[in-house]
DNA sequence: CGGACATTTGACGCGTCTCAACAACAGTGG
DNA sequence: CCACTGTTGTTGAGACGCGTCAAATGTCCG
């Protein structure tokens, strides 16, 4: 939900000569607080999450990323890991050290001011994230969710008409809505009762886009920056190439 | 709460020559959503708040500013204003033009890292009050919500010792901590009874700091990055002066 | 003194959490 | 092939936090 960077629909990308394929099964951990970063990962498979977690063992997830993410933009600075990531499904991702893209941004201003940018609707998604935690009940909460997932996919060109993957728990939709499992459960048995969703394994198909909206107060505009370069498409570029040459 | 820049303790600040001063009266919108921001505005006295208003008048706050803060620094870049800005108090800044910050970043490369680490703080914050919101009662939202300010408050050394200003109204302070203002009210009654705060006539006592942040599960750690550059003091600085010199 | 605004109090209803089961299902090893 | 085990999804009952409506009191300022 909270992270924008994204790659052209459906496009594959050359990853940076430098750069390796990584995975991760699901619900292993691919950073944790307090290391020091050392790559940017293009997500290429699968999703996964930042993670709160809270004293009493409950979590709050803070954002997702899907395929054509830049998993932690902010790895970019020297500072250690403020809150872990972890795989919800099982993981794909291209590792982009961050000492290569820091070294490009000297020179590069295309590359700044992408990032820059990039770091502005990181913290506006998360902005309309907090109010729409603090503000809206349940139902609200997860209709949301599902129209950002929705609305994410297709610029990402994963989703089909008005279909597009969840391979998340329930469990997972809970610690993302910051209600309970159980809880949880009803809403979307709510959700399908009014004949809003359908919901079967791991795929999800919004049958009235038009009331989901209205029910989660959802504005678009708050995930697409205008004119939006596509970061993670930078950050894979060939100029990365060309700074591994030169480095050789 | 969630504005991160500030100055060191109580220092003065001599305006860039191209920069001036403001001021707006308290509930004065200072930027509406939707303009063109072409200034940064260095506040000086009073607090401002950055409200998501939401369908049915009900508004959220989802950032605070006090004296010492940038307010807005995400203004650099071309879009147009995301939420509107409001002056909570009497309020008075310094208004630097964005252009001007625009160039000298070219340049200057201390202030190319101080503001996408700022940007990286701005993040932080806003993901750990999103876990706040989502997942603490009211109790713990309003605790959460002096820890910060107290430590933000000494931080810019305009507290002494566990008592600060709180220029806020418990209508403010419920739309800080997503409560209705009753529910604010039966809330700071609690915290008095349990001898933990004293609040009268606009300004905040701690009694007792170590219990309120056992409550408020507040970790100062998200506030202050590592060394931090004062973002607001290098963009108030001597280089923005030759600038102008050039300009002329 | 009057009027606007901020704070306080009470009664009631609803949304969400908690605790406790149970059903459906996938993966594992015999 | 089936029994075993852990994860995921589902259902019910009761308690509690917070919202809502209504109204009284306090406070600041013209």
């Amino acid at each position: 939900m909270l992270a924008l960077s994204r790659l052209a629909t459906g496009q594959r990308l050359s990853p940076a000569s430098s750069s390796n394929h990584r995975r991760w099964r699901a619900r292993e951990m691919v950073a944790r607080e307090g290391d020091r970063p050392e790559f940017l990962l293009v997500i290429t498979q699968g999703w996964a999450a930042r993670v709160r977690m809270l004293r009493d063992g409950i979590r709050q997830i803070t954002a997702l990323y899907i395929p054509g993410d830049v998993c932690e933009l902010f790895w970019l600075e020297e500072s250690p890991i403020a809150q872990p990531i972890v795989a919800l499904s099982e993981l794909r991702g291209t590792a982009v050290p961050a000492a290569e893209i820091r070294q490009r941004t000297r020179q590069e201003t295309p590359l700044r001011n992408a990032i820059l940018r990039e770091a502005q609707w990181t913290a506006e998604a998360r902005s309309e994230w907090l109010a729409n935690l603090a503000r809206r009940d349940s139902t609200s909460r997860i209709a949301h969710l599902f129209c950002e997932l929705l609305a994410r996919q297709r610029a990402a060109g994963l989703a089909s008409g008005n279909c597009c993957d969840l391979p998340l728990t329930q469990h997972d939709l809970a610690d993302l809505a910051g209600i309970t499992p159980i809880h949880t459960n009803r809403t979307l048995q709510s959700l399908r009762a009014e004949g809003l969703i359908e919901l079967r394994g791991k795929r999800l198909r919004i049958l009235d886009i038009d009331r989901l909206i209205a029910i989660a107060g959802f504005d678009e505009r708050y995930l697409f920056p205008p004119d939006a370069p596509r970061t993670a498409e930078i950050i894979l570029s060939t100029a990365s190439e060309e700074m591994a040459d030169a480095a050789a």
